[in-house]
DNA sequence: GACGAACGTTAGTCGCACTAACAATTAGAG
DNA sequence: CTCTAATTGTTAGTGCGACTAACGTTCGTC
């Protein structure tokens, strides 16, 4: 009864896949990140978390208190989804939110004490996540990996290709 | 006008992100894929099609014909969703769905001529996208790439961890 | 003082991974 | 040989993340 879930594959006992699919990146790429998705998510949320939590506070923590405009360019989330992040670490404590004096469209979002520890926490839980995602690489393996990673997103971030 | 969607923070002209961001693997792993992913898929849906059908495809000219809960098996669909993917694919004439005389559960899904040269368009088309999204990669470091991202998806697909 | 842009917010769409439940059929245990 | 458990295909539905549309408010500018 280890796989006895309804309607679906079990994802253990599944036969091979075609060769087509093992050497293809993209896929490889796109089962792994489901993967570590579902680590980081699974973990954080023992924690009562979620990972734009953690993008915030970690943006407040290095450029100080921003509007959530700023907060949106900086983090890639969206200024809609923002809201929301913004209502959730607030009820918690961990930010407060503000009207800006200098310009009454924005608020001013602010990382409290609170919000310190529970960064410092976050930094500790992804750490120990991030370690279970590359166990199987050797330290000099994680540096190519991140290294690898990183070039193709600064290449893919900056020339656009959406012309239409 | 670059920057002129509404709701949204402009991908482009975004603020740099802080260095807790910058570092976190299964942060760049995410956005990496996410960029792959889109690319993907809009690619396949200028041709009309669909990552899922290209996998059904691999597949069934790898294995000759098979049921639908093998093929759910070799390519990680889940059988609900596998229902829609062959539905998509026998209105296009790329597969047959015919019962099983041997075993009435099942159906023995086969792939068509139009199904083979089908699925060699789309390795072309695979291919391409997969050298976009490589692009800034030497060859040895796409070699790399892949068998890094070859190894922790065999490293997690080992060993599950949902006991309960 | 009018107009366009930026800001925060609400609501809603779309696709994907995944679950629940069910009828039909088959296999296995007693 | 029968009865139960498991497998197969299917429908429906949940939850979440990325993304869009639209709106009222405020600011900068001319």
């Amino acid at each position: 009864m280890n796989s006895s879930a309804s309607g679906m594959a079990d994802p253990l006992g599944g036969e091979a896949a075609p060769a087509r699919l093992r050497n293809l990146p993209t896929r490889l790429l796109a089962l792994t990140a489901l993967h570590s998705d579902r680590l980081v998510t699974e973990g954080l949320a023992g924690a009562d978390a979620r990972q734009w939590h953690y993008a915030v506070l970690a943006t407040l923590q290095e450029f100080g208190p921003a509007s959530q405009a700023e907060l949106s360019r900086r983090t890639r989330i969206y200024r809609s989804d923002l809201v929301t992040v913004i209502n959730e670490l607030a009820e918690r404590g961990f930010v407060e939110r503000a009207p800006d004096p200098a310009d009454r469209r924005r608020n001013v979002i602010t990382m409290t004490g609170q919000g310190r520890r529970r960064l410092h926490r976050l930094d500790e839980l992804l750490a120990a996540i991030g370690d279970d995602v590359l166990a199987p690489l050797s330290r000099e393996e994680r540096r190519q990996f991140t290294d690898l990673l990183t070039r193709l997103l600064d290449h893919h971030g900056r020339s656009r290709h959406r012309d239409a």
